[in-house]
DNA sequence: TAATAGATGAAAATCATTTTCAATTAGGCT
DNA sequence: AGCCTAATTGAAAATGATTTTCATCTATTA
């Protein structure tokens, strides 16, 4: 979360804090919505130094491998979009904007439970995303940023 | 599911019923794997005729589109890979191999409807992957086929 | 059988992501 | 403060998946 959280996490595991890498969790973090890597670069371009994209791609490789980002699968084509940390948590997506709302107490462990006894699987984690519209865009029509 | 059911779908929607589509379902249906475009461009231009994959491609979207096929969205890096018809279902997923399981009831509607109530979205649908190792990984090693 | 909307396939175009590689730098250690 | 080195960066090229284009073909309906 804070900065220093994160530099510690990434010294911990033997990666620099490098500007680059700043700017680009400066920028998830003060983002709402969920951002492609060619849209932080995008956003990262106009204001900071010439940031390369390929560092944008490694640094949320590092980012993400680190515990700090979340991935959005649902939507268009399944492109990984990224948001900001949190502990453990799911993503309600709204079709209309692309709103991205955080909720937790999935309460899936029963039927994990269940499904274990089914199949044998030993289950490690699990992908849960809920898709609708957000009460804006229920109302009036919203277009997708 | 069967021959006849598909062809009605189809015509349903204004598709045609060409020999291409039909040995895709065909493979589709026969293989207890989840396939990549690529798989199946690979396991047609073995037997079938000289099939494009830009012809895999296009009626694996008419297919989806009808409800035929299913996507699976966990694992490596997030391509669309696709399995065979059923009603509403989830998926289990091995890390090792690859196996992909159903499973259905998936009970979500108390989550969905608390999360209505929270953030006033209308939730249309939901995905839901399971993540582990199916009881042969978890014994012997076995790699990713 | 004729008419036509829909489908096909080869090639080119897009688009996202990864790899390569030489140059730079953050962070630990004198 | 200065050195050392592994980690990092960025440009360009490579890769790979998916889409578009367009001329040709065909399944289906009348
Ligand atoms: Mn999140
Ligand atoms: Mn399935
Ligand atoms: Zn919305
Ligand atoms: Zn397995």
């Amino acid at each position: 979360m804070t900065g220093k959280v994160i530099a510690a996490e990434l010294k911990r595991r033997g990666f620099k804090l490098t500007p680059q890498r700043r700017a680009i969790i400066e920028v998830i973090s003060h983002s709402q919505e969920h951002l492609t890597p060619a849209d932080i670069y995008a956003k990262l371009k106009s204001k900071h130094s010439g940031i390369g994209l390929v560092t944008v791609y490694r640094a949320l490789d590092v980012l993400e491998r680190s515990g700090m980002l979340c991935e959005v699968h649902i939507g268009d084509g399944c492109r990984s979009y990224l948001k900001r940390p949190g502990g453990h948590h799911h993503h309600l997506v709204c079709k209309g904007c692309g709103k991205v709302v955080d909720f937790s107490d999935c309460e899936l462990d029963d039927l994990e439970q269940r499904v274990t006894k089914e199949t044998g699987f030993r289950i490690d984690r699990h992908l849960l995303e809920f898709l609708g519209r957000c009460p804006q865009c229920q109302a009036g029509r919203r277009e997708k940023s």
